[in-house]
DNA sequence: CTAGCTTCATCTCAGATTGAGAAAAACTCA
DNA sequence: TGAGTTTTTCTCAATCTGAGATGAAGCTAG
């Protein structure tokens, strides 16, 4: 970050400051917005809340709060945004000591909200299957809802109906999180420490709702360098129907994939 | 947009938003700053205004503004965040037909401003080379600056200050510009509606800063289905050097790449 | 108007990568 | 023990890639 930079500042600027009164300005809030995915029974899930209070009691929303801008009665201010992220989050379920959080893009059209302008910052949390939420302040109901449930893109017409322009929150996030799958080492973040290939090409199989070549996938990871690493142990199986137990992988270092996996084929 | 839905609020909905005072939350300012991305002279430059009122009076920062919440003296609320962007921008330089505006996301570090609490969103700009920006109120500078006289990413210590976290800002757009030439068709966004397949490797390149075989990615651009279309046309030529009349393409309708440019190869 | 240079476009070919299936290895359960 | 299952490795033809060569078209000096 480039912030409190340390050189000197002029006079003039001094006294500028001194003279600025933030309530001059006409107020616009600012909400912090979270699309939790996550991957359950195979099926790719994302977290919702039910809104006891209005606005838009009833209806289905992501969590999310307002940003903290300065100390107050309800806690210390946010010191960045994803700090808020995490906070309002940590509000309604608990959360593993690895996680993936990155900033979607933020939504400020004019009439997006009832109540005022409202610019929201959405964020996109990946994890491996978290527990079940909790039901907080201003909600009565709490699920991990399958992605099929909420309709395709911009079409929300189901019986979950999203208060705001959530649908469309999370049709950005869903297609953010497809396409950072094809060229980023991101498949990991939904997984446990450790993990075998079969369960790394299901996420992928989950997130795309496409069938993989198992040899062919199993041959590219193993080719990509940076993407897993062998613990050296296998996995303690017993499952069903038997089989070779398999090698156990942790995520590698790697960020970013090259040669990228492509969603065309296969 | 799922914005303006037209279900029936139940009462307490219309009594709560009665009693609302936006007044109540504490400020928090929405500003947009835009990184608006071009090539001239073979060299990618990124448009910086000088500031000549606090704070930061002096340094170089990136064309950006409030962001008009409601009606007011000034004008008309800005109806979304993308239409506050393009309204800052046009008070500085003069703005093509065609451009590609993407939100490149938000910052809101609780110090990132001096005067209060400020979120801003940044978007990206590129456009093919636009005339000279005009000194706007607030300003007595601007010019398009090549990337390379910013210092790499973080590295903000140039005879250019940037005020701000605006170094910051400028890393993160030149990242995804970066990124998204190799699996987007947005490198034509730099370029006029028709060009030679030479002009838009010279893009790559420039953007990049690799040498490309141009053997190769003239093949390449040919084999990915809707990336450029032929106009039939040649260009006139007439320049330096003589050489063979290249052909004139303009733009396909394709905005993914498959298969991807990538970065590593040639 | 022609020789020499330049740029654009196409061709060639060895080496790497990919998609699809087969086979081998390791395990479970009856 | 034997049939079935899952993981892992192998094979091979088809395709794609990187590097250079060749051909096509145009300019300009002399």
């Amino acid at each position: 970050m480039e912030t409190g930079d340390t050189r000197p500042h002029d006079d003039g600027e001094r006294r500028f400051l001194d003279a600025y009164d933030p309530r001059d300005y006409a107020p616009t809030a600012v909400t912090v917005d979270v699309v939790a995915l996550t991957i359950r029974a195979g099926t790719p899930r994302v977290l919702l809340m039910r809104r006891s209070a209005p606005p838009r009691r009833g209806w289905w929303a992501l969590p999310g709060g307002f940003v903290r801008a300065q100390d107050g009665p309800d806690g210390p201010a946010d010191p960045d945004l994803p700090d808020a992220a995490l906070r309002v989050l940590s509000e309604k379920t608990a959360l593993p000591s690895e996680l993936h959080l990155e900033q979607l893009r933020s939504y400020g059209a004019r009439d997006r909200d009832p109540r005022m302008r409202v610019v929201s910052v959405a964020y996109m949390l990946l994890a491996p299957d978290l527990p079940d939420p909790h039901v907080g302040r201003g909600t009565d109901a709490a699920a991990w809802v399958p992605w099929s449930e909420l309709g395709h893109g911009d079409d929300a017409r189901s019986d979950r109906p999203l208060a705001f322009d959530h649908a469309r929150i999370i049709a950005d996030a869903v297609e953010r999180a497809r396409s950072k799958l094809e060229y980023t080492a991101l498949a990991t973040a939904f997984l446990p420490p450790t993990f075998t290939i079969t369960a790394l090409r299901e996420v992928y199989e989950a997130v795309w709702g496409t069938r993989l070549h198992g040899a062919n996938f199993h041959r590219k990871i193993l080719a990509t360098p940076g993407f897993v690493e062998d613990t050296g142990d296998l996995a303690d199986r017993g499952g069903s129907g038997g089989g070779r137990r398999p090698r156990l992988y942790r995520a590698g270092g790697a960020a970013v994939l090259h040669p990228p996996l492509l969603r065309g084929g296969q």
